[in-house]
DNA sequence: AATCTTCATCCATCCAGTCC
DNA sequence: GGACTGGATGGATGAAGATT
């Protein structure tokens, strides 16, 4: 298959484009880790045959399957959706060319890059997903709300966040996910710089 | 309306065959 | 010989129709 060609997309046969989507993922992650169909059916508890239909797009593979397999994997679920959606309406924002916002006067250090949305309009995305970078203890900033939900993953540093009356201590790879109408932001930051992205969607 | 039976479909395993 | 593929097969589940 050609480079940048997307498997299922295209190539004739017209069969399960989103299993097969999703096979790629899987053995893309696997021979990135150096491991072959038997070790990651091993790990997950799936045959070997399973495996293979399941990369090669035969079968439509369960979600506890499929969970099984990004445990073993070490990856999120979503990894293997990775790329299928939106295949002609995608927004590719090169690194550096996100857009950089600051947040008014008082959270002046604070900044924060939109790094895409995904929507009929630009305007009125359902999707956003933002990178912030808090470089200084004072960048905390007083809670937020929204309407929508809210997944955050923390990349660097360390913080107690707040939502709601709960705070939650986070370091990297941490993650939260919650209501964007309960008040929530940083609340201290520990270890700087933290950086974290933010998804929120609008649905 | 509730229960039972039948049938189709899906997901998974087994295992023989193929490929490198 | 190890890794992988794909056909055959079985268990689980759900939909649809029949019966009470």
């Amino acid at each position: 298959m050609p480079p940048h060609q997307y498997p299922g997309s295209g190539n004739g046969s017209g069969e399960n484009p989103l299993e097969l989507a999703i096979g790629i993922q899987v053995r893309a992650c696997r021979t990135r880790l150096g491991m072959t169909a038997a070790d990651l059916a091993r790990a997950s508890r799936i045959s070997v045959g399973m495996m293979s239909k399941i990369e090669n797009g035969v079968i439509s593979a369960s979600l506890a399957t499929l969970q099984a397999l990004s445990r073993a994997l070490d990856v999120p679920l979503t990894t293997f959706l990775r790329g299928r959606e939106y295949e002609g309406n995608a927004i590719f924002v090169p690194a550096g060319a996100e857009t950089a916002f600051e947040m008014g006067e008082a959270r002046a250090a604070q900044r924060y890059k939109l790094l895409g949305y995904f929507g009929t309009h630009a305007s009125s995305p359902t999707v956003e997903t933002y990178l912030f970078t808090l470089d200084k203890e004072t960048d905390a900033f007083p809670p937020l709300e929204h309407f929508g939900m809210e997944f955050l993953y923390l990349l660097e540093g360390e913080m107690t966040y707040r939502i709601g009356s709960m705070r939650y201590l986070m370091g990297p790879g941490d993650s939260l996910s919650f209501a964007g109408h309960t008040p929530h932001g940083p609340e201290q930051l520990i270890r700087l710089p933290v950086r974290f992205l933010s998804t929120i969607s609008y649905l």
